[in-house]
DNA sequence: TATTGTTATACTCTATAACTATA
DNA sequence: TATAGTTATAGAGTATAACAATA
């Protein structure tokens, strides 16, 4: 807080100490607001349409790709291991929400896209969804709004340097030996 | 982003169009950050730790706490029902980390508490995460962590209007008619 | 009758590893 | 031998509801 140069090592630690409590607070919060606005979503995607966030993150993957993804980059997008995104492949499909339709020049991968009516079903969600975001973070202005998208873009570079936790990144066969 | 008047009602709608992506977009870098770091966190708590993000939690509720905590209580500050309360303290007074004490004047309740082994290893525990959480926001210099603090402040308030989503709230006797 | 805490059950989300069918 | 995807299994983490003991 202050400029004062140090003038003893007690006041070096203390300051430290305090910017540990600094970021601990910070954290602290983020992950309350966070967690907040989250379970709101999940609760009304879950009320009002039946679904699941990650349900909705994969139909949000395929909206924008016409021409379909394999299960291997549903994977990578979403951050979970294969056998997640069959589990829910599984389900959109057998709603009709989604297809395995072939993959031209690889018959072990398949290209999942929307169908008309997941595409239908979608827009319609995303919508809805979209005003629940502007409702939960009208708290801010729009300037307030950009502050934080260049604060959190800071942070997301420094974030990178980190082991992505839910990674599903497979073994190479190097390190198989 | 202008300051000019409306000139049209295609313009107003584009801006509002904007607003909802703005939003949207500040939405997701905002989930992206959060979720790494709590990835990183929880990843390390299991490697180093042998823990689990509950039971760190619910450790750090009882160290502030010398007199303990009943398991309604925890239930409510964890954000978590009666039931996941009971497993977790269960687990921890396995390993003779917290004990059920009689709670004075209501037989049927505890007062859960931190054994001495309890808190020594919590403080072992809460020293290495306060770190890790300095080195994770380290992408943000003192100013800039104030600065959201305080921008978070402002988003909480607002999002304490909502209903909490993982409540435990029991329902009183009038909603049960 | 209401409340505290427990038990039993179930569901979502996730990871790991063995498996198949192609490549 | 390597890769795409599936299956089976396990384990967090959570909620709900029925229950026992006490208030």
């Amino acid at each position: 807080m202050s400029a004062l140069p140090e003038l003893s090592t007690t006041d070096h630690e203390s300051r430290v100490v305090d910017a540990h409590h600094q970021a601990l607070k910070l954290w602290l919060r983020l992950l309350a607001c966070t967690t907040r606005v989250e379970g709101v979503i999940r609760q009304r995607l879950r009320s009002e349409f039946e679904t699941t966030l990650p349900r909705f993150d994969l139909l949000a993957q395929l909206e924008r790709e016409p021409e379909g993804l394999s299960m291997g980059e549903l994977s990578q997008r979403l951050m979970v291991t294969g056998g997640n995104v069959t589990g829910i492949t599984d389900q959109l499909e057998g709603e009709g929400l989604v297809v395995r339709a072939e993959h031209p020049g690889d018959r072990r991968a398949y290209r999942v896209r929307l169908t008309p009516a997941g595409r239908r079903q979608f827009r319609r969600m995303a919508a809805t969804h979209e005003a629940w975001i502007v409702e939960l973070f009208d708290g801010w202005s729009a300037e307030q709004k950009t502050q934080v998208q260049t604060l959190l873009a800071v942070l997301k570079q420094h974030l990178a340097a980190f082991e992505a936790p839910g990674a599903p990144r497979r073994k190479t066969p190097k390190e198989n030996a």
